[in-house]
DNA sequence: AAAGATAGTAATTGATTACTATCTAGCATG
DNA sequence: CATGCTAGATAGTAATCAATTACTATCTTT
């Protein structure tokens, strides 16, 4: 038996982050074990250690490959907009389109930041949700300066709070287990949060 | 060493719910082991398993005591307001000042929602989510029945984004490691929340 | 085709896990 | 003050974890 599958080391690593980012839409990320990912990826466990020094280190490279891949996404999504509301609504169905792909991503980052003492790892996951909520604040900042907001928003909360309609529409997910349909959902959640923030105007759909 | 603490029953079983849902506000659920649990209590390992027959009994009365306390705070909350719209804020900011006391409840709930296939616990989750929600709606329905409500509000998207907008503080509190803050961030984030749902109205401050 | 470098296996390590068997201290009753 | 029961301590178990070892197959280069 066995054809071994020879890959050569960065194509290797490359599948083990692709592994992982999957197990983690089945199952919690703090379960996950070298052995599992190996198993899934049709080679012993002891063969992951070639490519990676610890754990850790896959979790780094993990975190490294959501953060580019969803930083991309989300900003080629908000560069076609013609408005700070356009580009925020396109930031936010970009996003949920990367996480009806990747279901296993909000978990993933989410378990990195529970984990008590930080790791190089929570550090890079901070870090991401940082720029992230930077460049919300950019879009929102334009926004209000257009009069596309209403005054008086709270930048900070309307910043955050994007994200957390994002985590609803993951929350209502994992409670029917229906990942597929935030991507059905998104819309209606983004209205709600577009009535939020903008300002009021009169005759509307 | 080791003088004893006898305690009755039910007690110890109080007191390591009570600890588990502290230490859930210190580390990840899914890490937690018995060991810690017990050494947390100055208690040994072993103790727990005469008023548990095993860890998943544990995790169901730590779900229990939170589905418990969580709905009857909440619905105290609720009781004593005027109209739906007051009904949902005194809900939310009720709920913020359960995790504020209980850090580590949402990711208690979390975890639990992240077993892949489901446990007693996790369907206890499942199950207060969704009395959760019906309450939501409740409140949702009778408010868009007062006219307090915008027309063509997508009621089940507004009551998944109640929790979401509580996911997102949480979030933000993990990110900055300000747990406290978010009672102080609450009112905001209830605002941005009301603003998408309610009518528009001619004036208010 | 030979040889060195690379990427894999198989087996094993010590640490840690949930859980248990056996023994002992403390309490309430007569 | 003796007796039974309860709560906890002590000291285990088998299983599983990440990580390492010794060895082998495969690719690449000349």
């Amino acid at each position: 038996m066995s054809q071994r599958q020879h890959l050569p080391a960065d194509e290797r690593r490359e599948r083990t982050v692709e592994t992982v980012v999957a197990l983690c839409g089945e199952e919690d990320p703090a379960t996950l074990t070298t052995g599992r990912i190996a198993s899934r990826m049709g080679v012993t466990q002891g063969a992951l250690f070639r490519h990676f020094p610890n754990k850790e280190a896959i979790w780094e490279a993990v975190v490294a490959w959501v953060a580019e891949r969803v930083m991309a996404r989300v900003g080629a999504a908000a560069e076609g907009a013609e408005d700070p509301l356009q580009a925020l609504e396109a930031m936010f169905l970009a996003h949920v389109a990367f996480i009806a792909e990747h279901p296993g991503v909000p978990r993933l980052l989410m378990g990195q930041l529970q984990q008590p003492c930080p790791t190089p790892a929570s550090r890079m996951v901070k870090g991401l949700l940082a720029t992230y909520r930077q460049r919300l604040a950019g879009w929102l900042e334009e926004g209000q300066r257009r009069g596309q907001l209403r005054p008086g928003l709270d930048l900070d909360a309307a910043a955050a709070q994007f994200i957390g309609c994002l985590q609803g529409l993951v929350l209502q997910a994992l409670i029917d287990g229906d990942v597929a349909g935030i991507v059905d959902r998104g819309p209606a959640a983004f209205d709600l949060y577009r009535h939020g923030i903008q300002a009021d105007r009169g005759g509307e759909a």
